[in-house]
DNA sequence: GAACAGGTGAAGT
DNA sequence: ACTTCACCTGTT
């Protein structure tokens, strides 16, 4: 029912369900630092909000189920979760070497969604010299406080708020949620977008050169935020976002990354590297013990 | 209390 | 062009 991008959609009595999930890992895709809004549940299912719609995903089996219909699926959720990309062929254009190897290796199964850019914006605007559990709790304290509210299985969630919602607000409503100096620069970047003066969709269409300079000229947006956005919402694949983490693993690894951060798909190596840095760093080969008899 | 956390921009060489 | 530093806030 698909075509040659490794999984398969099907419909089920529960919602549509995917398999083949080699490179569909509902924990690597929540976990990996792209998305803040997706959060797991104790019995392990994802329950989140993107494009003011709830979904809630499980996985069982070596499948993943959509909690929503066939429709909505096709109309949206195929599209977020990048489902007509083919991840097997992307690797292939990431030269091997040990270090990249090794973060496939931990990483496999992450995809890079694609996210609205607006709120993609935003998020990566709050995240500058922040940790991911704050990150996590400033946005969700900025859609409880300007989202629109969901009850969707019993629960209440709350859509990212849109950059008008934000603007017509006094820059003070911002302080409540606790993000510091980088409420500002959320607030001067909705008000651009509201004023019309930023169109975040029509800019998609510029080269990523351009692109980035746009984003950059907002204050508060250097390089390493541009950069997120430009992969994470407009899915510019060859773009490498150099974070602390990152900088770590090319400190460790040298040469060993030179090569595969300038491919083609140096973004999802992006990934697939902070996810293992994340969880025990790239050395697991290294880290063998050596004997010294 | 100090240091640090998925950076950025301003000010100093 | 490169280096240094302050910055809100919460956590360790």
């Amino acid at each position: 029912m698909q075509k040659g991008n490794g999984l398969h959609v099907l419909r089920s009595r529960d919602g549509v369900t995917i398999g083949g999930t080699e490179d569909f890992d509902l924990d690597k895709i929540f976990d990996c630092g792209q998305s803040f809004r997706f959060d797991k549940r104790l019995d392990g299912a994802y329950l989140g909000v993107a494009f003011g719609r709830a979904l809630r995903l499980s996985e069982s089996g070596g499948a993943v189920t959509l909690d929503c219909g066939a429709d909505e699926f096709e109309a949206l959720w195929r599209r977020y979760f990048d489902c007509d990309t083919d991840y097997a062929a992307l690797r292939k254009a990431i030269p091997p070497g040990p270090a990249a190897d090794a973060a496939i290796a931990v990483g496999r199964g992450i995809r890079i969604l694609r996210q609205a850019p607006w709120e993609t914006l935003c998020t990566f605007i709050l995240s500058q010299m922040n940790n991911i559990p704050r990150i996590r709790g400033i946005v969700a304290s900025l859609c409880r406080a300007f989202g629109e509210k969901l009850d969707y299985f019993g629960e209440t969630l709350y859509t990212f708020p849109d950059a008008a919602r934000i603007a017509s607000a006094p820059e003070a409503a911002l302080a409540p949620l606790r993000a510091g100096y980088r409420a500002p620069y959320v607030h001067r970047a909705a008000v651009a977008v509201a004023e019309g003066r930023l169109d975040l969709e029509a800019i998609g269409a510029l080269p990523t050169g351009a692109l980035r300079q746009t984003l950059m000229a907002l204050d508060g947006v250097g390089r390493k935020v541009a950069d997120c956005v430009l992969l994470f919402a407009y899915h510019r694949m060859d773009v490498f976002p150099e974070d602390v983490w990152i900088g770590r693993a090319l400190r460790e690894e040298g040469e060993a990354l030179a090569a595969a951060r300038g491919s083609e798909a140096a973004g999802l190596l992006q990934q697939y590297v902070f996810y293992a840095m994340k969880h025990g760093g790239l050395g697991a080969r290294k880290a063998e013990p050596r004997r010294i008899d």
